[in-house]
DNA sequence: ACCCTAATTTAGGTGAACCTAAAAAATGGG
DNA sequence: CCCATTTTTTAGGTTCACCTAAATTAGGGT
């Protein structure tokens, strides 16, 4: 089957938006949410039915299939993967993250999904629960991700991943700062970040700690 | 201006690609190149003609103008830093990563491509370079990290960190060898290494050298 | 039970992005 | 320098995603 276009998938995620409960939803929702004219919903709506993801009765509103449901968690995932690295790792405003994650959400694969929902430090077990059932991740104990160059001094944060290659991985990695492990940014300057670790005492620049991800 | 849609970007995109030197580029190689019938490649580049992106002369192939480089240069360089994510930072298989950039860089805004530029530890001064003209990174310069006990005589390279704590780094700040700064090994001795920075000449021993680690 | 209004669908239209087939232009070999 | 071959364009068709306007249906009030 052919990947679901962006409008078609917006449709879905529509739907599904509008959902509470069991309750068929209305043409006129759809058209009011989306911003399109009626008539171009009811014939959106009749397309997602030919390809068995909504069940739709003439005058009678839609809801999801078992396959539309599906499809409609995936990009509701897919968002909120995207949404929380544009906001927290990139630092994106709140409604630009927003909206491009809307775009971006329809041309992930399953495998960068999953990389990146790796990389937010989400419990596999975890997302599989929210892939399969919108389960919201407590919003309180949600790790923070950050560049070590955006840190907080005298903050413990945990390593993450180290970008650039091999070489520099290695030499941060003989000095105790290696995925996995805690370091403390004790002190924080222009240009120099002074970082314990259980090996010892270092400096880097900014551009080196930018680098570096930490989990708080 | 509306947004482009994302087949008039790949569609400059493309050209670009195919515009070695000063030459127009032919509709039947943008054809194989795309997987578009030629004719419907003759359509789009009329269109973008309209459009002031390109300058087409009917069996006399295409170029862009000025503004099309430009729409150029700004998907080259949104492909180049989405792909750079998705290899270096989620670890996605060179191919994925190239086919998911190439669907992602027609959606991201310009702020979320300055935020993952920076994310990326790109000199923002090298960026804009970059930005405004198809500057290639140095591909064999690729950065390698030393330290500067293995470094070779002659060579100029950036301070990036030095281990121990801020007592040397104090010290060694005062003569220039800091996190960021530049310093050329300008002779090497087996315990003697004479080292010039912005602050000029002076020397270290071995077990000193081997504490900064420079990228050159 | 019936009518009126509001919601919905149908009918028919547009532009973008594709296609095939046919016409037209360029080009290079004799 | 002319014609055959290749390249390119034009003409005309399709589907998708939208639209407006007209027709239809649903549902509430009396």
């Amino acid at each position: 089957m052919d990947a679901l276009s962006e409008s078609a998938e917006m449709m879905i995620k529509n739907i599904n938006e509008l959902a509470a409960d069991e309750k068929r939803v209305r043409t006129s929702d759809l058209a009011a949410k989306t911003d399109l004219k009626p008539a171009t919903v009811t014939e959106m709506i009749q397309r997602l039915g030919d390809l068995g993801l909504v069940d739709y009765e003439a005058y009678h509103g839609v809801h999801l299939t078992k396959q539309g449901q599906h499809v409609a968690d995936v990009i509701e995932h897919r968002f909120n993967i995207l949404e929380r690295f544009l906001t927290e790792i990139l630092g994106v405003e709140g409604n630009e993250a927003a909206e491009v994650a809307c775009r971006m959400e329809h041309v992930l694969t399953r495998d960068v999904e999953h990389k990146l929902t790796t990389f937010l430090g989400i419990d596999p077990k975890k997302e599989s629960e929210l892939f399969c059932h919108k389960i919201n991740i407590e919003e309180d104990t949600k790790p923070r991700y950050l560049p070590l160059s955006n840190f907080n001094e005298g903050k413990i944060g945990t390593v993450r991943l180290i970008f650039e290659d091999k070489e520099l991985s290695k030499i941060l990695s003989e000095q105790g700062i290696r995925p996995g492990n805690k370091l403390m940014l004790k002190e924080r300057q222009e240009n120099i970040y002074n970082v314990e670790t259980d090996q010892g005492n270092f400096s880097l620049d900014r551009d080196t700690a930018s680098k570096i991800i930490i989990q708080n």
